[in-house]
DNA sequence: TCCTTCTTTAGAATTATTCCAATTTCAACT
DNA sequence: AGTTGAAATTGGAATAATTCTAAAGAAGGA
């Protein structure tokens, strides 16, 4: 058999929560995600679901990401202007990009300091989302 | 006499410690970020650049732009994958994006909070950068 | 099966930014 | 004051991640 199975099927209860259908391509990409969790770029989530599925197109690939990140599954990453990385770490957590070795690792957030980060904001300010990201140098990977 | 005058000369000093030059390209740049500081992107800087350098280049601005960010007297603030925008602000702050408007918002940080953020980053980490940023609804403006 | 809608696909288009080669500026040194 | 070499600016070409477009391919319900 060749689907996908890593993923529990979140994906297809979330896909069915937005009214979007499950496609190979979709599970394909996100199990790449789920597989490798280096936060690669879309060039990379191309080449590694190419082995699996030769036929799968950049643009659906760039497709399916974009799904995946507004079913909540995945989150978009930034840093600077390089090209856009991807993430399926639910847990809230921060970013910490590696200059020297290009790498980026999730940090955890301890309970409670996204309520502290929040509440910097002054009245009126109603913030959907929080990123937190780092750069510098991360220890050896040992 | 046309030379803007905003700048209290840090740009200046800070270009000599750097071991640049100081050139109405540069001046101008610099004044119109602080004339104005609502995080504009280089095209806009250049807009507004040209009204009193008419013959200054875009590829100018952008090298203007990058020599003062080196400098630290500007930082480069990212959104996902829209322009960069550019801001003078030197105090630590986080950045509001307003997905509606399109503004960005400065946020002061309170003290201490930089340290506490700092302070979550498991041993070995070191941290050059921190960026913090919210996406969402601001207050209307008044 | 028919119909409609969603999805994928290849390739073209977009666009912020960087690169390049040719001038221009400028400070240092005769 | 004139010379000179490095730094800076300029216009235009190039780059590259992403988005767009139009056509072809699934899929699900009636
Ligand atoms: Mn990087
Ligand atoms: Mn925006
Ligand atoms: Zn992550
Ligand atoms: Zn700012």
């Amino acid at each position: 058999m060749s689907t996908p199975a890593i993923h529990s099927d979140a994906l297809a209860q979330k896909l069915a929560d937005s009214g979007l259908r499950n496609t190979p391509q979709r599970e394909f990409v996100y199990d790449a995600l789920l597989k490798k969790r280096d936060h690669p770029t879309a060039d990379e989530v191309y080449a590694r679901v190419k082995t699996q599925l030769p036929g799968i197109s950049l643009a659906t690939v760039y497709n399916c990401l974009e799904t995946l990140v507004q079913c909540d599954l995945v989150r978009a990453v930034n840093f600077e202007r390089a090209p856009t990385r991807y993430c399926p770490n639910q847990h809230p957590h921060a970013h910490f990009h590696d200059e020297s070795t290009g790498s980026t690792h999730d940090i955890e957030l301890p309970p409670g300091l996204l309520a502290k980060i929040k509440g910097i904001l002054p009245p009126g300010y109603d913030a959907e989302a929080i990123e937190l990201t780092f750069r510098g140098k991360a220890p050896p990977s040992r």
